[in-house]
DNA sequence: CAGGATCCAAGATGATACTG
DNA sequence: CAGTATCATCTTGGATCCTG
């Protein structure tokens, strides 16, 4: 038996799936929210420089992946949590910008030579 | 003595290192090149929907991030293959797409429901 | 084969203002 | 507070043609 998925082909669903979430504002997202649940604006402290707007659309987007949850505390109080799913795909992106971190210095040096 | 490096807030450098990594192309490219060093159009066929005009571009950008190397092999030879810091990126990022795969079900039958 | 140049459509993003 | 609507703008992405 062969792997059902394959993001390598533009078909495949889980293509989709990996430009829902391999992005920007999807990845500081569900990263940011591997902390702890937490409000909307609450969540764009977080993510530097994210407007309400993609926010907003981010937001809407991984809860309809299925990636996010919504929780409506009580009245105008609402909190964005990972559902295991996010939480297991957060940790991977996190993964990825710890790579970041660690790759910085032979980027940054790489840059110095292009650059000019 | 804390971290230099913060994706997180949008001046930081890092923030543009994960734009250039974070993101469909790149990212699939980096992936395809983990398997071992490509040709223009082995690594297009490898990346499947991808134009020679986003693959030319996404390589470039990676290379001069430092992330893949190009090398002219002899005469219109040319092969691209991964840095130390870009196998390291392509690594995390490989893990990405296998966290897609395996959250799969759940997104696909969250989307279900969203859907209608 | 590798890949740059050009033109064009579509989507992403941001700022601002507004509503429940 | 949480979000949506609107408008202007920038970038992405594709198709095509062209060159070393």
């Amino acid at each position: 038996m062969e792997r059902p998925f394959d993001a390598f082909s533009p078909r495949c669903p889980s293509r989709e799936v990996v430009d829902d979430v391999i992005g920007r504002w999807p990845a500081l997202v569900l990263v940011a929210l591997l902390d702890n649940p937490r409000r909307f604006a609450d969540t764009a402290r977080a993510v530097g420089g994210i407007s309400d707007r993609m926010l907003s659309r981010t937001l809407t987007n991984l809860t309809n992946d299925g990636l996010i949850s919504r929780a409506e505390q009580h009245g105008q109080h609402v909190t964005y949590q990972l559902t295991e799913a996010g939480r297991h795909l957060a940790t991977a992106l996190k993964g990825v910008v710890a790579a970041v971190y660690e790759v910085m210095p032979q980027v940054l040096a790489a840059r110095q030579i292009s650059a000019p």
